[in-house]
DNA sequence: GTACGACAGGGAACGTCGTTCCGTTTTGGC
DNA sequence: GCCAAAACGGAACGACGTTCCCTGTCGTAC
């Protein structure tokens, strides 16, 4: 809740601040090696540290997920708006948003299974997923609803997780396009008629 | 390939035939309330047999998830060909088996997630539902193209990994229809226009 | 009915992984 | 420079999948 030091953030150590850093980039280039799950001892390693550094600064899985991948997520969320207003139609608004989204999902390693896990630990990358892009998603979906372009009778999370359902396993398989099936499912919200 | 007697099957003792069947029932039972990625030492206990009895009746994980639910795949696989001289239309067919698919993957907690799963170990499970399913599915498929009813450039494998895909974590969470969203995926694939 | 060899079983043992604990080192204010 | 708090590293623990090895049981040949 107190990311910026204008709070009251006691201010860490200077090696903690360095070793925090160290970590993220550690973390992301295990993640693109091994994927989202890989040991957390791989990852201590890659960064020089020893493994209850990690704990220390991510104290679950999730939140070290989250740390790398944040850019990027609000970046898919800050282009909900943008597209909604730049584009012919709010369905296509939708889909192209959607595209965004299976975009970064379909290239990361492992993250659209960890996405849909039950396992506690990954209840924060849930639910963080979930705060930061349903509200954009139901947005367009609302759109196109009003705009009569598609049915109206499916959540926003529903959609959300359909579509994360979906990316789960499509990097490593050339005979599965996840891109494609996620624009069947697009396509089959349109209006009836 | 040999379950039959008929073979040069070289029939397993009795106690080891026993205990296979205590295997099944225990395996199935466990499954029903820890999932298909109970731990074995669990299934194990259930059936009161040491863990090594299990590996040495089914060597991988797969081998005894297939033997539980083989009967219910084969009903599914062989429902196939009788809907679709039962109904009225190919799509039609299509939908109503699907809908038998998703209907047993979402009351089997965790099946869906192990299916899609890339760990091996898991490999054979894979290759059973796939060389089993595939095939019906994409009679059904082309059926429905033939008849002009579906757009004609989607594989059965692509279909059935997607429907798959999308019954996970169908089961504990409430705001979450599998059902709907593989309709909707079903109903994207009418032909347009 | 008994003896023997092969088959089958049980549980301990090993390696991997996530997580926690504890003695040691580093940092920053005085 | 000193010291308490913060942070660190790696060993330790528990859960799990898997394998190993010794023991027990079955089926057969006599």
């Amino acid at each position: 809740m107190n990311d910026r030091d204008g709070g009251a953030a006691p201010r860490k150590r200077a090696d903690a601040r360095r070793n925090e850093r160290t970590l993220l980039d550690a973390a992301a280039a295990v993640f693109v090696t091994s994927g989202v799950e890989a040991p957390v001892r791989d990852i201590a390693a890659r960064a020089g540290v020893g493994v209850a550094t990690i704990y220390r600064h991510f104290p679950t899985r999730a939140d070290l997920i989250i740390a790398v991948y944040r850019h990027q997520v609000e970046a898919c969320a800050e282009a909900g708006p943008a597209l909604l207003a730049s584009s012919a139609s709010a369905h296509a608004a939708l889909g192209r948003w959607i595209n965004l989204f299976v975009d970064f999902l379909v290239t990361k390693h492992g993250l659209a299974a960890v996405l849909q896990s039950d396992e506690p630990g990954f209840d924060a990358l849930h639910a963080y997923f979930l705060d930061r892009l349903v509200p954009v998603c139901g947005q367009l979906l609302q759109a196109a609803a009003a705009a009569g372009e598609i049915r109206s009778d499916l959540e926003a999370y529903e959609l959300m997780r359909g579509v994360g359902n979906l990316c789960i396993g499509a990097d490593n398989d050339p005979r599965y396009d996840a891109r494609r099936l996620v624009e069947l499912l697009v396509a089959g919200l349109r209006r009836p008629r």
